[in-house]
DNA sequence: GCCTGCATGTAAGGCGTTACATGATTCT
DNA sequence: AGAATCATGTAACGCCTTACATGCAGGC
């Protein structure tokens, strides 16, 4: 699903500008794109040129026209084939891991520190991913199905969090335990 | 971390030419870059522009010169500082989740068949990496504890794996134990 | 005859980001 | 007085991607 489809998405759900979109990605967190000025106004050209949507101007006074989008009936045949088309392989971006990676050049202490420093950093995001999740807690409401889905896409964010604090333990413990094999493993690395 | 750390990082591990690289960063599939000659021979250029590492040319015969870099003593120094300083919180681009955002749009019968879908792709994306984990087992022996941690990259990449699959595996069961109220939910939103 | 490997680099295009620009109103 | 909200758009810059360019050697 590219910026367009996720554009019509909601604009099928209501009617909006441009400016209101903006904020709409600035709520959704997990959405990949920023939803700058540039994103938004270039889609909706583009959109409007196929023909997916449908662009009505208000004048109003002392502030600039209103151009409300709606999404026509060949827009919203759009929007069911890229929901219904086979979705991408989820993608990480793992910068803790690349730390390990040149880890070699660090005292076991070093890597301690790092490994609790990320502890905090994940532990904190996963406690305000909960708390986002309490407060807007049932926004969408078109049916008990819909608010599920919702629920669980915050809770996917969630588990992904507590997944990774969970990888860190169990990297944690087994430092601990390999704390003196491979301090004399390095030694014997040096002498060779 | 950067990229520049990252190729610092080779290079401290051992003396590499651009084209080198570019194999390196083709091999470990979890770097968030692709390590095409644009971003290697620009690194390469501002690395040593920097002092951080120094170039060998060896003249070949029927072949072009190559050029073998290593990190200096200034290199490795400012390596470590990349390690240790703090990560980065580790991002996820998840398309399913934004199938799922507008699959308010579907049928249960067809929710159904987008996670069974995805079900797949993952659990054949995750043999994969157990499989490639399995054959590249031992590569890093600078130590025990680099083969281990070396071990728990692979075993993130799993976790990973393995921690959407059992979302997923939620998300199914919710829908099914859910699935008359919310057809039934439906439709009093859609009479309001 | 064509593809792959070795080994360096350049070019063009797309997308993303921040910042700029306008201009009135309302809040602090 | 200064910042934020509403609402549109443009500009500059950087990064990433694919493809192009050279040129020889060896395998199918």
């Amino acid at each position: 699903m590219d910026i367009n489809a996720v554009i019509l998405g909601f604009l099928e759900w209501r009617q909006l500008t441009g400016y209101e979109l903006k904020k709409m990605f600035a709520d959704l967190s997990f959405l990949p794109w920023s939803g700058n000025n540039n994103q938004i106004y270039k889609s909706l050209l583009e959109l409007e040129r196929e023909g997916l949507l449908t662009k009505e101007v208000i004048q109003q006074e002392n502030l600039p026209a209103q151009k409300r989008y709606s999404a026509t009936e060949q827009g919203r045949k759009m929007l069911k084939e890229a929901v219904l088309c086979a979705s991408e392989l989820p993608e990480q971006k793992n910068d803790f891991l690349l730390h390990m990676v040149w880890a070699q050049c660090l005292t076991n202490e070093e890597i301690g520190a790092l490994i609790h420093q990320y502890q905090n950093q994940l532990f904190e995001e996963l406690a305000m991913t909960k708390e986002k999740m309490r407060r807007k807690g049932t926004q969408a409401n078109r049916s008990e199905r819909e608010a599920y889905i919702f629920d669980m896409i915050w809770k996917n964010q969630c588990m992904v969090l507590q997944n990774e604090l969970n990888w860190l333990g169990l990297l944690q413990n087994g430092l601990v335990h390999k704390d003196t094999a491979a301090n004399e493993d390095q030694e014997e690395g040096n002498e060779k």
